[in-house]
DNA sequence: GTTAGCATGTAAGGAGTTACATGATTTT
DNA sequence: AAAATCATGTAACTCCTTACATGCTAAC
């Protein structure tokens, strides 16, 4: 088995869970409707689909019929939902990262109360190291270096700072859902804010 | 020639530019001195530095006398001043990219001025599009996408705002000083606030 | 009728990481 | 004497882009 993996992976399974779709429009929807707007070149795409075809992760209908525009429609199989529901249950250190966590946050509306926490805490925390580390090169950095340099390592430091300000606030309105522990079931209701 | 490109060749020709160093500290201070805080891994560094050597841009001094820990220390050549120049020149689409960009601004200190204002306009542009786009996406997204991506979407999108924002100031600070146009000579005065 | 957009793919190559391999020196 | 950090390097691999190649269909 090829075990394709990655984030591109990711977002493919979470798109078809929705409906089937040819490569043409996951690879619009992957660069428009998941936040992070990160557009995959064809040549990543279609590749990719065949792996995961190849893994038995999807399945490819083609729709060549004569005088009909050629597309290859893609569907989810049952191992392909099941290695989805494992992604999206991961909330470990790799979905911290820049781009996992984006792709993850993509798809909290189908992620448990209590993963989608820990996702959001790590995030944070990862945050956190960064500012330190930002802090203290910019303590060392304002004695050395010039101040265009500075003020870019200034913005950036304000940018994380802002990105830590907007988790909080996901966080809290996480929090004043109906707390998990209280549920039989693990649910993925949404607090009331992010109610549709 | 092999032409070693990108951003890490441009980092290691600027920060050469200041003093001789051994690949060890290029790495350390590439990951904190330039604003991008982008920490190259030694498998990338070090086959970097002998393209670069082989290429005739910088020249590497062997201090592994015996008993002594063993450096490679590097230095600029005659050459690798010129490339730096060369690159510390271009304000054309590639030097709005994001790490690009980021290292451009490292050196700024080193750049003339009317080549700065074009930067920091032409990134100022580049990232307008972004904003065009986002802002698009955003007015379908809100109708189609769950309010997590939502969420992620609008601070990615308030993000590149603050990032104008920043922008203009600095393009601001930079008219404020002496007009270029003023110069007989390109002048790399750096306007009050950002004198040392 | 021609331009723009839909639709699929491959080959070559660029840019970087991880894991491995080795050894010296300083700090605890 | 052990652990941390300094110091250099290579091989295999991952992930992705660019450029190429092909052809259909809708809109102007």
């Amino acid at each position: 088995m090829a075990r394709s993996s990655g984030v591109l992976e990711f977002a493919v399974l979470g798109l078809l869970h929705d409906s089937p779709m040819h490569g043409y429009e996951l690879r619009k929807r992957i660069g428009s409707e998941l936040g992070t707007f990160r557009a995959y070149s064809y040549g990543s795409l279609y590749p990719a689909l065949k792996t995961m075809t190849k893994d038995g992760l999807i399945e490819a209908d083609d729709f060549s019929g004569v005088g009909r525009r050629s597309k290859i429609v893609y569907t989810l199989t049952a191992d392909g939902k099941d290695r989805f529901q494992e992604l999206i249950s991961q909330s470990g250190p790799a979905s911290w990262e820049d781009e996992a966590f984006g792709v993850h946050l993509a798809f909290f509306a189908r992620t448990n109360k209590d993963v989608r926490l820990r996702i959001l805490e790590g995030r944070r925390s990862r945050l956190e190291e960064r500012l330190d580390t930002l802090r203290t090169s910019l303590r060392n950095a304002s004695a050395r270096v010039d101040n265009y340099t500075l003020a870019l390592q200034e913005h950036g430091l304000e940018s994380v700072e802002r990105e830590v300000r907007w988790l909080n606030e996901l966080i809290a309105t996480e929090r004043d859902g109906s707390p998990s522990s209280r549920r039989t079931k693990a649910s993925s209701d949404a607090p009331a804010k992010f109610e549709k």
